[in-house]
DNA sequence: TATTTTATACCAACTAGTCTGTATAAAAAA
DNA sequence: TTTTTTATACAGACTAGTTGGTATAAAATA
C-alpha cells in the first residue's frame, strides 16, 4: 500500500536525519547523507519535504511531540503512585532518572539544543517554536513546584520558576556533558541531585 | 617573528569564528562568512591558519583558555575573602552570578557545547581535548567540594563529583535556555539555586 | 634587501533543489 | 469484467551556486 510506505519512509528519514543531526549539527547535515543513510534518493526525499528548512521543521515537532509524550506518560504514571504533590514530583523525578539509567549509550542528544547553537540557521519561526517549547517544559514543572509549595509552605524564599528552570539547566547540560565524557548515566545522577534539593527545601 | 599585526588579525578571526559559530554552527560557518566579517581575504586566512580544522582546534583551545582564566580569577577572588572551604565556595558562586548578571544580552554560549553537538565534524583530538576540558573543570569544582566536606561533614549521603557535575550542567543547560528564550539572567538564577543547595546541604 | 603578510584568481568537490521518467495500485469508464 | 485513467511514491541525471583549499604575485614591514 502506499500510504503505509509513505509514512515508513517519511518516518525513516525523520529518524536518520535527527540522529545525523545531533552529530554533525543541522548545516553539516547534508541530504546526500541523508539519503545515502536512509538508502533512498533525491526523488523520495524531495517528495516527502519541499525543502530541507521544511525537514528542519519537522524535526523540531517531531522531538517536542515525543518529549512532551515522555513527561505526561512518568507525569500520569507519578500521580497513580501517590496523590501527594511532593511524593509525586519525586517519584516522577525517580521514574525518569530510571528511564536514563536504562540506557546503556550516552544519548543522542537534545534537537532543540541542537538547534540553539545554530539558530542562525533557521528561520524564526522555528526559533520561536523552540522557545515556546520550552516555556511550556518549564510551565509543567513549575505547575507542580507550586502545587507542593501550597501544600508544604517552605522555611526559605523559594521561587518555582526558579526551581524549574534549574531542573531543565540540569537535563540541558546533562545532555552535553554526557555526550562529551561518553557517560550515559551523567544526566540521572545530577536529576538525583535535583531530587535531594527538593527534599530538602520541602521535607520536614 | 609574529608582528603586532599578525597577532590582531589572527585574533580578529578567532573573534569573528568563534561568533559566528555560536550563531550559526562550526560547519554552518563558512570560511568565506568569516573573512566578510573579518574584512580579509582568503590569502589572509590560510596564512594564519593551514586549513578549517586547524581553526577549529585553535577554538576551543582558545576558549579553554580563557574560561580557564576566569575560573582562576574569581576563585583567588574568592580565597581573598574568606579562608572557609564553604564560605569562599558560595562566593565564588555569588561572584561568579554577579559576572553573568552584568550581561545585558543573552550569552553567546560555550564553544564547547556548540563542538558537542557537531562533534563528528571534527577529529578525535578534539573530542578528547573538550572532555579532557570538562574533567579539569569538574575537577575544579570536586576539590573545592571536598575540602567544604573534610570542614563540615554533611548530614546526608553526598558525593563531591555529582556536585560538581550538577553545577556544570546547570552552566551549560543554562547557556541553552539563556540563548533560546533571550534572557540574559537565567544562568544567574540557576547557579543561585545551586548556591542555595549547597547551603542547605553544609550550614546548619 | 629579505621576510612577513595579504590579495587575486582559480579549481575540484560538494550543496540544495529541479526535472523527467517509472512502477504500482486504486478509481473510473467501457 | 476488462480497460483506461489517475494518484502515489520513488529513481536518478542535471544545474547553479557554494565549499574548502591552492598557486602566485603584490604589498607591507623589518
Amino acid at each position: 500500500m502506499p500510504t503505509k510506505k509513505t509514512n515508513s519512509t517519511r518516518e525513516r528519514i525523520l529518524a536518520n536525519a535527527e540522529a545525523l543531526t545531533l552529530k554533525q549539527g543541522f548545516a553539516g547535515t547534508s541530504i546526500d547523507k541523508i539519503l545515502t543513510a536512509t538508502g533512498i534518493t533525491k526523488g523520495a526525499f524531495f517528495y516527502h519535504f519541499k525543502s530541507k528548512a521544511e525537514l528542519a521543521r519537522a524535526l523540531v515537532e517531531r522531538y517536542w511531540a515525543r518529549d512532551y509524550q515522555l513527561f505526561e506518560q512518568l507525569s500520569e504514571r507519578a500521580d497513580e503512585l501517590s496523590n501527594d504533590p511532593l511524593q509525586s514530583m519525586l517519584i516522577f523525578l525517580k521514574l525518569f532518572e530510571e528511564f536514563i539509567e536504562k540506557w546503556e549509550e550516552p544519548p543522542e542528544g537534545c534537537i532543540f539544543a541542537s538547534y540553539v547553537y545554530e539558530s542562525q540557521q533557521f528561520d524564526e519561526a522555528i526559533g520561536t517554536f523552540i522557545a515556546d517549547g520550552f516555556k511550556e517544559w518549564k510551565k509543567l514543572y513549575e505547575d507542580r513546584i507550586e502545587q507542593i509549595m501550597k501544600k508544604y509552605p517552605p522555611q526559605i524564599k523559594i521561587d518555582a520558576g526558579e526551581l524549574a528552570e534549574m531542573i531543565m539547566c540540569i537535563i540541558e547540560g546533562g545532555f552535553i556533558l554526557s555526550k562529551s565524557l561518553q557517560d550515559a548515566k551523567l544526566i540521572a545522577r545530577s536529576v538525583k541531585q535535583f531530587r535531594r534539593y527538593l527534599q530538602l527545601i520541602f521535607e520536614r
